[in-house]
DNA sequence: TGTTTTTCGTTGTATTTGCAACAAAAATGC
DNA sequence: GCATTTTTGTTGCAAATACAACGAAAAACA
């Protein structure tokens, strides 16, 4: 059995840590970039469903975006048709900060794909985009409370 | 630019979110079952290395083994020629429970590959591992202090 | 040899993370 | 229309995570 869930681990977590100790310059705490760079490039998103693009937990999502919006970073924004749900958006604080987190991934992209071939690269990407919506149906069921039978 | 990184990380988010649900019923909490299982295929490794296989920070891999040892799951033990290391190996309970573990694994790894023929499961662990050592250049200079320049 | 640096382990503290449980609005079903 | 289920958001709490800072042993070096 090739253990590719070991390397996605050991590359997810070393490259959120570069991130973290990386971000930290601009006041952004553990996380935070996450949010924040999906909110700066989906505006108007609910919080549900940043929390499901990244496959975290509703409550975590709820509280990493609530203190970017403390630190005004983010609004809320109320929506005309539906009283239930939240609005995001960017402040002018926090689409400044925007292009220096999207170079800082650029840059990880350009060192994590160091010495693959063009083709190489396009090939991985398209194999972990079929692993991950693989992932996500067990994913949202197992959140639901479903068990996975094995 | 291709975002490698983003695919990876809801991968590993999801996949890490499954484990630690499913593993709470083993009296294992959040994480727990990634020491567990590295130091029952590495009987004597040491906790240092045991964090640099797993990309975390040495004193969150310190706690967490050092909730393992009070668990019963895993036993430190001094070494006869080095005074400053302690080998970690499991227990009859943590080689109990390492099976299942190892079975939940194989599972998300069959999950995540679907749809791969073999030969596109290869070129991905490949990739992978190409990747992953790329990576951890990179984390280990940053984790030292050290600064990238980009 | 003696000095300096690196390795290895620990604890204090602040913060994130996520499960449980709740509430209210919206969507669905009949 | 009305009852039921789903969606969306929140808070309480327990626990993991990681930075800083320390100490001691080992290794490197001069």
């Amino acid at each position: 059995m090739r253990e590719i869930l070991r390397e996605i681990g050991m590359i997810a977590r070393a490259l959120d840590s570069i991130s973290n100790i990386e971000f930290k310059e601009f006041n952004l705490t553990k996380g935070q970039y996450l949010y924040l760079i999906r909110i700066c490039e989906n505006p108007g998103i609910i919080q549900e469903k940043v929390a499901e693009m990244l496959k975290v937990d509703r409550t975590t999502a709820a509280r990493a975006i609530k203190k970017l919006e403390i630190q005004g970073f983010i609004v809320k924004k109320e929506d005309d048709h539906n009283k239930k749900i939240k609005k995001l958006y960017p402040t002018e604080k926090g689409r400044k900060l925007y292009p220096f987190l999207k170079r800082e991934g650029d840059h990880s992209n350009q060192i994590a794909l160091t010495g693959l071939s063009e083709e190489e690269a396009a090939m991985l990407f398209d194999l972990l985009q079929r692993v991950r919506k693989n992932v996500e149906i067990d994913w949202e069921l197992v959140k639901k409370g479903n068990k996975r039978e094995y």
